[in-house]
This record gives C-alpha cells, sequence and structure tokens, in this order.
RNA sequence: GCGCCCGUAGCUCAGCAGGAUAGAGCACCAGAUUCCUAAUCUGGGGGCCACAGGUUCGAAUCCUGUCGGGCGCACCA
C-alpha cells in the first residue's frame, strides 16, 4: 500500500480512524458494516474540501439520528491538524475544510510519484483476464470492431493502475464454418495466382481483395497440386496457413492501435486438447446437459429449413434465459456456445476475475454464457467472477453524413484506414468519450477538430500549454516555496488531487470512460485558471520581476501536466509536447 | 411474442453502485486579446430527469407497470 499515500485516501482513513474510536467508545456497534460510507469532494465547493455521509449511514445501526452522531463525529475530526473546519450540512453530512497546507503537500506528493501519482494498491494484485476484440480472423478488422478493441485495452490499463495483474486475451474462432468459407475463398485466390480466370468472387465466399497475396503465397509455395484436388486434401491446409495470414493482419491493425494482447487463444486448439468434451461429460454429470428436442421459434415465422432435432442442451433456463441451448450441432461438431463455455472455464482456472467485451449484437448470448461459467466454476469448487461488458455500435459519419458501407462487395471501412486519416490517439480518446453502453457516432470531421467541443484536443492542449510555458519559462520549478501560491492555484491543485480516487472509483465500476471525463474536467480547471491572468496579471504564471513566485507556479502547473498525462497513459494515449 | 440496452436543456452527452439547489459542451445572447498559445476564458437565459406507482430520512439513480427508440431471438460466430 506503499504508493496510496494521497490526500484522498489519508482522509478517507482518517474518518475511518475516527469510527473506530466510537466503535470503542461504545457509539458505534462493532463490527458495523461501513461499505456505504464515503469521502469525497462535494458536489458544490463551496461547501469545503471533502465530504462524508458517516453519520448518515450509520445513524440506524447506532441507534442515534444523524444529527447527533454527526456532532460525535466532528469532535474528533476537529482535532485533526489538516482540518480547519468541520462542519454539519443538510440531513448530516459532515463538510470538512483543510488547510491549505495539506495541498501543498499533496502538490509535492504528485511531483514524488510522477508517473506512479494515480496508481492504486486497491486490486491487491487479483489477476484479471480481459478478454477484448477476438475478431473472426477472416479478414482484416474494421470500425465495427474498434470501439471494442480500445474499450478493451483501456480497460485493462485502468485495472492495472489500480493494481490489477491484468491479461489482456484473444480469442481466435477458427473452428467454425467461416474459416472453411476462408479457406474456400483462398482456394479460390490461389487458383487467380496460377493464372486461372476467376470471374466475379462468387456469393458466400470472401470476396475482399486482401486475400489475393495468400493466394500467391500458397501458388508460390504448393504449385498447381491442389488446383484440381478433392477438398479433403487442401482445406484443413489452406485454412491453417490462411487464419495465421489473417491472424498477421489482424495483429498488425492492433498496433496502430498500440493494442498488445498477452495471450492469443485457439479454438480449434482447445477442441483438439479435448477441453468441450470434459466440459460436457462434467455437465451431464450434473444433469446440466441433456438430450432435448428445441421448439420452433416463437412469434416469428421460423425458418424455412426448420425441423426438430434432439441436440445435447445445457440448461440456461435455470439460470433466466429462455430457452436451452445446443453445445453441439446435429453433425456432432461443437457449436460456437459449446466450445466457448470450455474456454471461459479454461480461462477461470487462471484469473480470480474474468472479463469479456463484446459487442452489443451478443448482447442475447450473455445469460447463457454467464450461467454456464458460473455453473462450471462453483462446481470447480472456486466461483469466478465473469462480468461482460457491452460495447454499442459505433456510427461513422463525415462532416454529419454517414459514411456508406457494403458489406457484400467486401468493401467496409478498415480500422487502418481511419487510424491513418486521424490518428490513434484520436481514435482511442474519442472512442471512450461516451459511455460503452450507448451508440456513438465518429464524425471524421469533428474528431479533428481543433476546438473546445472536441475534448481530446481540449486536453492535449492544456497539456501542450503547461509543457510550452515550461520550456520558455527560463526559471526552474521549485518546490521551495509553495507558500507564495494563493486560493486560485489551490483551485486547480484540488482538482489535480481528485486523479487517484477517480482511478479507484472508474476502475471498480471497470468504466474507463470516467479517466475521459474527469480529464476534460481538469483541462478546463486548467484554461480557466490561464485566461485568469488576463483579469489579473497577478495569477500568470510567469512574473518577469518575482522569480520565487514563477518557480512555485511553474511548479504546480508541472504537476497539472503530470496527472494529465498520466490519465492519458491509463487510456494508452499519449500527451503532446506542443501544438 | 420474448430477452437485453437506452429515454436527463433545442442538439450531443455526464451524473462518481441512493445524497445537499440535477451538471458540462454545442447552439443562442452579452463580454474579455498592448499579457506565458484568444485553438482559450467570463457571464446570461434554457429542465415535470419519458410517464405512473412503490421502497426510505432522501430516488435521475433501486423495484413494478405503461409509452417511445435501438439490438438480438433455433445446430452464426
Amino acid at each position: 500500500m506503499t504508493e496510496t499515500h494521497t490526500l484522498h485516501a489519508t482522509f478517507a482513513a482518517k474518518v475511518d480512524a475516527v469510527l473506530n474510536a466510537l466503535e470503542m467508545e461504545g457509539v458505534l456497534p462493532p463490527d458495523c458494516p461501513r461499505n456505504g460510507v464515503t469521502v469525497e469532494p462535494p458536489r458544490d465547493a463551496s461547501h469545503g474540501d471533502l465530504a462524508t455521509n458517516a453519520a448518515m449511514v450509520l445513524a440506524k445501526p447506532a441507534k442515534s439520528n444523524p444529527s447527533a452522531l454527526a456532532e460525535k463525529i466532528v469532535s474528533h475530526l476537529t482535532a485533526d491538524p489538516d482540518v480547519t473546519e468541520a462542519q454539519i450540512a443538510g440531513p448530516g453530512f459532515i463538510n470538512l475544510r483543510l488547510t491549505e497546507d495539506a495541498w501543498r503537500r499533496e502538490l509535492k506528493a504528485i511531483a514524488a510519484l510522477g508517473a506512479d501519482y494515480g496508481r492504486s494498491a486497491m486490486g491487491g494484485g487479483r489477476k484479471v483476464n480481459v478478454e477484448f476484440v477476438s475478431a473472426n480472423p477472416t479478414g482484416p478488422m474494421h470500425m465495427g470492431h474498434c470501439r471494442g478493441a480500445v474499450v478493451g485495452d483501456a480497460l485493462a490499463g485502468l485495472l492495472e493502475a489500480a493494481g490489477h495483474d491484468v491479461t489482456r486475451e484473444y480469442y481466435i474462432n477458427d473452428a467454425g464454418g467461416q474459416v472453411d468459407v476462408l479457406a474456400c475463398s483462398a482456394h479460390l485466390r490461389y487458383r487467380e495466382a496460377l493464372g486461372e480466370d476467376v470471374g466475379a468472387i462468387p456469393e458466400g465466399l470472401y470476396p475482399g481483395d486482401y486475400l489475393v497475396p495468400i493466394g500467391k503465397t500458397l501458388a508460390a509455395e504448393y504449385g498447381d497440386r491442389f488446383v484440381m484436388a478433392p477438398e479433403s486434401e487442401w482445406l484443413a491446409l489452406f485454412r491453417k496457413q490462411a487464419v495465421a495470414a489473417m491472424m498477421d493482419m489482424i495483429r498488425a491493425d492492433l498496433d496502430l492501435l498500440g493494442i498488445h494482447h498477452d495471450v492469443f487463444a485457439s479454438e480449434a486448439e482447445l477442441q483438439a486438447a479435448g477441453k468441450p468434451e470434459e466440459a460436457e461429460t462434467w455437465l451431464r454429470a450434473r444433469d446440466l446437459v441433456y438430450d432435448g428436442v428445441l421448439e420452433a421459434p416463437k412469434g416469428k415465422a421460423p425458418p424455412e429449413d426448420w425441423e426438430p432435432v434432439e441436440l445435447p442442451l445445457f440448461r440456461s433456463t435455470q439460470f433466466g434465459d429462455d430457452q436451452d441451448r445446443p453445445i453441439r450441432k446435429s453433425d456432432g461438431s461443437w457449436t460456437y456456445f459449446g466450445a466457448d463455455l470450455a474456454y471461459h472455464f479454461q480461462k477461470a482456472e487462471s484469473a480470480d476475475a474474468l472479463i469479456d467485451v463484446w459487442g452489443a449484437d451478443h448482447a442475447g448470448t450473455v445469460k447463457r454464457i454467464k450461467a454456464a461459467v458460473s455453473a462450471l466454476t462453483k462446481g470447480a469448487g472456486r466461483e469466478v467472477p465473469f462480468d461482460v461488458k457491452l460495447v454499442q455500435m459505433v456510427r461513422l459519419l463525415r462532416a454529419g453524413e454517414p459514411v456508406k458501407m457494403s458489406k457484400r462487395s467486401g468493401k467496409f471501412v478498415t480500422l487502418a484506414d481511419v487510424v491513418e486519416e486521424v490518428g490513434k490517439d484520436v481514435v482511442r480518446f474519442t472512442m471512450l468519450t461516451r459511455k460503452p453502453d450507448a451508440q456513438m457516432d465518429f464524425d471524421f470531421a469533428k474528431v479533428v477538430e481543433a476546438s473546445r467541443d472536441n475534448p481530446v484536443f481540449y486536453v492535449q492542449y492544456a497539456h501542450a500549454r503547461i509543457r510550452s510555458t515550461l520550456r520558455k519559462a527560463g526559471v526552474e520549478p521549485s518546490a521551495d516555496h509553495l507558500d507564495r501560491l494563493v486560493e486560485a492555484d489551490l483551485a486547480l491543485v484540488r482538482e489535480a488531487a481528485q486523479f487517484p480516487r477517480v482511478v479507484e472509483s472508474a476502475a471498480q465500476a471497470r468504466e474507463p470512460h470516467r479517466i475521459a471525463f474527469y480529464l476534460s474536467d481538469l483541462a478546463a480547471a486548467f484554461h480557466s485558471f490561464w485566461n485568469a491572468g488576463n483579469d489579473d496579471p497577478g495569477l500568470r504564471i510567469i512574473q518577469s520581476d518575482d522569480n520565487t513566485l514563477t518557480a512555485a507556479r511553474l511548479f504546480m502547473a508541472a504537476q497539472v501536466a503530470q496527472v494529465i498525462r498520466n490519465g492519458l497513459a491509463i487510456l494508452g494515449v499519449e500527451a503532446v509536447e506542443e501544438m
């Protein structure tokens, strides 16, 4: 816990200590649960620096009323040398005002911790597996994958910052029908590479040009031996090579976004290792899998080829799902779900918690997989918490007009195109400026706009302003005379000092977008401070006739920049030095 | 028909697992540049938090129902 000596953490601990003392005095009952107690800045800054709801939350268990309990808490808190004022307000809030010195010390703490300021030990080194992207290995990444990729990676970064041991994982769906189609498409390109006129790519195969180089590679390697050969001779081979080539492309696309997975897990290898059979045997032994016939879909006209078939079904209805779900197809091969439950069980063996980041179009499958993971891990004697984060679709716009895409022709906007046009940092930050479960628009024109309503720019601009001032000042930042700082400076320090608790609460909620919103707030506080220097020259950072004040201001500003940099780093965005 | 997500200012969205008078940006109106980046800032108007009940000291937040929008509904991943 060495890295949590920040002001917010310190005061949370102090309130906790007061509650301990009250417990000793018999005011509070022993072992009273305190999870509802918060210590955070009040919504209205005029109320003070910090506020706690402890008296309201604990009044009932203490068999007292909020204001009476608050009085007792306040009498302890006023004894603290860092507290100048402790007042009871509203229904029982306790508002604290801290000494200016406490904030000056926090400024030094930011400097001392540097890039580590904001890191937390909250996670206690728990192992969290975050599976994200997991795009089918049948082509390059397109914008549909982008948001999940960024949100997943930023979530992983956030959990790391909050003290978790994070594994970034990608599940390669290399065992289903789609990769057979890929292999057939590659075979066509292979024939084409050998000089055959294949004409238009038939319906049902992947038409994209990206398969042309695969065909050439296969032609160079195997000559014409597979041109007339039956599918059974080349399918597995072509599938393997095509998938490998697709994964190289996908890895390159992810690299453009600065995303690097620790583990790439293959569905085909999982099946080859017999993992789904193991899971099935286990589930059958507990009557969680049985052979049954599903009813035709209700409400809508059933598909033309629908027919009742007996399949091995997982009892997901026991866990709130609409119907039981097949784990094998009628030909005996595994369904996606059948393999996926075994895969999640495998992941759970080496993790304390699992998180999947999925596109919202898979929302309908959340219940069954959560049910299966719960059943399997509980059955193994160690239930592993499992969370599915759904990210909504992104609508691509160009100056307000939807960007047209045609799936049939294989023409879609690739991730590489977008990154090339607007840059990695813009893509990443923009994807995090909306909570993931709301649809969002991504407008090529707006995201590169240099204005207040573009948060990417706005935050970067604040950082660049500070850095360029530091370069131009001609005075070294110094903490020697922080007593020269005035209220306007300290207001900025208070905002910067929120960072550690923002990281913790964002990590707890598993919502990286909160970091992005906080950075916008901090940037706004800085721009406001900067412009205050227009009206009052005494508030400018550089005071040509006063080197000690300049040095103190530079020190303060440098720490604001540090916090912006640290926040951006969690999101995987680089801070710029100038604009 | 069923399930999931969503409904907050004219527009785009926050709202920190129930807290104080619901916030920001855009747009609109009025202002600030002999000065470290005005690519910015200051002030103003603008709200039945879709609607109706419920839970409690207290609800935009939790529960139920209604209305409205999006997505998904057999061996596709």
